[in-house]
DNA sequence: TATTTGCGTAACCGAATGATTACGCTTATA
DNA sequence: TATAAGCGTAATCATTCGGTTACGCAAATA
């Protein structure tokens, strides 16, 4: 069972849950009650969620508090990261394929 | 059949494809030398990366050199961007997990 | 022209995913 | 103390995923 960050934010479901819990902390069923899955369904999500280090729990009586943990966002960020110069530099496309393809050539070969 | 970026970067062969499509734009067999799976494994994670707009094709003779079209990671730039600010600001861990449940307690309520 | 190369794709398979219902355990409340 | 509320988890199921082998086709080459 291959569990990191990007698998856990692979699904839109667990990305709506970071999204709520962003800007607020919530229980369980507050989060459940906004999905139209069922609340069993939101509780595996939230521990995926949480075995990916992306949230956490606070106990209080019989509620569960769940509160997001962004830190660990941050390796998904550092990858993605690497290629923003690449889209900057507006090297996409098929033109940019062939100017890159051609001074690749000219340059190494 | 889901088919978006976040579900693209999920998979590490994914993501290592698209690193190396980053320095050099490659055969499909070029690339496929690069891993342990087979060949067809790889022209799979191609026809999705593709179907992604993450990458894109242009044919050579009997060749099908792949190319990045990194601008189609921007989304999922942006949406982990929106998180930077979280962890920046440490709004995370248990500590500050009090800290913003009592503010949004004296606050809000 | 016969053969090799580069590749896509179909068929198949086991494992993972995402959902459900059913149940049980704590904790709060009537 | 009986009941309700808040939740986790087990059992189950259909679907998707990621891999394989087998095959076929177009383009290059002998």
């Amino acid at each position: 069972m291959r569990r990191d960050v990007f698998q856990a934010i692979a699904d839109p479901i667990r990305r709506d849950i970071i999204e709520l819990l962003a800007e607020k902390t919530l229980t369980v069923n507050s989060i459940a009650e906004k999905f139209e899955i069922s609340r069993p369904a939101i509780s595996k999500h939230l521990k995926i969620l949480k075995e990916c280090g992306l949230i956490n729990y606070k106990k209080e009586g019989r509620e569960r508090f769940c509160f997001i943990q962004p830190k660990n966002l941050i390796p998904a960020f550092i990858w993605i990261e690497k290629y923003r110069e690449l889209w900057e530099d507006k090297l996409d496309s098929f033109d940019s394929y062939l100017n890159k393809l051609q001074s690749k050539t000219n340059q190494n070969e």
